[in-house]
DNA sequence: CCGGCTATTGTAAGCGCTTACACGCCCCTG
DNA sequence: CAGGGGCGTGTAAGCGCTTACAATAGCCGG
């Protein structure tokens, strides 16, 4: 059995109360018996037991993130940013992730369901109404990341903007016929995307064209990528550009250029979306989304939130930056 | 405040025990009381205190995960087998992740300091002295992934015959000056695939080129093998070959021939290591590592050595296996 | 020298749950 | 018809900790 407070009240004789004082800091504990406890608790290795605290301070000090598709970079990076917020803090973080988009109700409900956490970090995960009514009535806290819903925190990225940008970057840049590769379950992130290149495109007077491939059950990969760029290659008014709805496609969509014995940007230009670490070794120009950031702002907020749970909602709006790289010819 | 059995039981009128024993599945509950007790349980939206539950079974249901630079494709991989091994059982991982492999001591004291977790995985984390004395009195089940100690489960890939493959395969494919690029602070995994690489060097009866660049605190980046592979390019006698001890580095090897004006494999065939998911995408020939399957073992182990606490230590090793693509002039 | 104040410590009642044990009750056997 | 054995249920004692409250001791001024 592991060192319990009694133990070291016994040896250290003193009562229980007065060590658990010692290892809450409080200051009701002369100078002398707080080393002493001290001392004993470090020679006979003590260490509280969580679940005791948890119970007797009605607090876990547990907090839990619910993440689709796990090995997505944007995930990862927005992960590093929740474990360096929590670093300082003595909150641990619990990782829920669905296997596919579909079981992200399943881990949702264990995340909820289990009682375990104080508090929930959701990303990428549209609210519907039964989604929304689990999340209300788990009496947790809860923050949302790229994806929003009144009654919660949220913090994302405007999608539209980037879109727009990518777009009028092209534009800018002199292409003529300028495509959209989606993904086709499209997402909400995906959709406003394609909003913002379609508003580009018809304010530049043009028509959009978008392409996408279906992929279920998850659109931003590599294949996706690869598969809509080969439709648009075989297209007779074969665009001279691209803006790519996510980076991973992007980089499938770049080889698919390459297998085809093309080259960007002198045969067709490209924009990804993301700004993931290789993109920056792929040349390839993108929109970067704070995403280490929004990790970490995340966490901050739900922390904030535990500890003033009558906060009102609040939504937090990252604007997307152009990331020039020599894939769209902005660098020779 | 929450409900709680006490709840339940009065609604139900029955007492606290018979509550529990429905919801631990106990035989010894008639079938109308039980029925009886689920709906009520139901009506008032129960959840089991997990602290309570974990104080009273003497068991938290909960593992830890500690894991270096968490955005690195290779343990993004590793804890999805993880998170999928998992998805069946009813024990929850916290994740604690390094902001750099220094922090790696932080994370673990954290993990096992806590008392929180009633298993941890350690992932490439080499065993020095003071570690092992904190995993051996944490008195916690430990699986090791990704380095070894004859006094815990290790999960890990044969290093040196990788090398050797790799290696073999370069000198198979005819090429004549092959080096080798590690990582500047160089982990066991490195130091294992260099020692398969300069055997295979000798073996064939040449001598062994090294290259690495000084990338703390951690060398498998693309930025490292960027830099490596400049200072290959620039030698007299330049190589015709490289193989390099991770993908990601080779993906910058790849970025730094591209901006010297060659390509792979005419100018210089590369080979890395890992088979992460864009290598597919840059045609990269590499040894692949079964990180999802890695993942998924290390997980099984852990929850049977939490049955059975009493099995002996095992090693688990993997060989990596080549994938051939272009980039080693393998597939034209 | 006493009442009262402060500083320190102890006592004990939970926190919500599990579970050993005890208790009735019913049915069966001898 | 007594005694034994199941079965279903209740009682109560923890699990290891926090914390309100009580208790004690030492100190002060009056």
């Amino acid at each position: 059995m592991a060192v319990t407070i009694y133990d070291i009240a016994r040896r250290a004789e003193v009562s229980i109360a007065t060590v658990s004082r010692v290892f809450n800091d409080s200051p009701r504990v002369s100078d002398t018996t707080r080393r002493r406890v001290q001392h004993v608790a470090r020679a006979m290795g003590y260490r509280p037991h969580a679940m005791a605290q948890g119970l007797a301070r009605r607090s876990t000090n547990l907090i839990a993130a619910v993440i689709p598709v796990l090995t997505n970079y944007f995930y990862m990076e927005v992960l590093r940013g929740m474990q360096d917020a929590l670093a300082a803090s003595d909150v641990d973080l619990i990782v829920y992730s669905a296997a596919t988009p579909e079981d992200v109700d399943g881990q949702l409900a264990r995340a909820l369901q289990r009682g375990r956490s104080e508090g929930v970090l959701v990303l990428s995960t549209p609210l519907n109404e039964e989604r929304y009514r689990r999340l209300e009535t788990a009496r947790q806290a809860v923050v949302l990341v790229d994806s929003d819903h009144p009654d919660f925190d949220s913090i994302l990225v405007d999608n539209v903007e980037g879109g727009i940008r990518a777009t009028r970057h092209l534009i800018g840049q002199g292409f003529e016929r300028i495509a959209h590769i989606t993904v086709h379950p499209e997402p909400p992130p995906a959709r406003e995307r394609r909003a913002g290149y379609e508003q580009a495109i018809r304010e530049a007077g043009r028509l959009p064209i978008v392409a996408s491939s279906d992929r279920r059950p998850y659109g931003f990969c590599e294949e996706s990528g690869y598969e809509a760029m080969r439709s648009l290659i075989a297209r007779p008014d074969r665009p001279d550009a691209v803006f790519v709805a996510s980076d991973v496609q992007a980089l499938g969509a770049l080889c698919a250029l390459q297998d085809a014995g093309l080259s960007a940007p002198e045969d067709m230009a490209i924009v990804g979306f993301d700004d993931v670490k290789v993109s920056a070794y792929a040349r390839l120009t993108t929109l970067r989304q704070p995403m280490y950031e929004m990790g970490t702002l995340a966490v901050e907020r739900l922390l904030l939130r535990l500890s003033e749970p009558d906060l009102p909602p609040q939504r937090f709006c990252f604007v997307p930056e152009l990331v020039c790289r020599a894939s769209s010819g902005a660098l020779s």
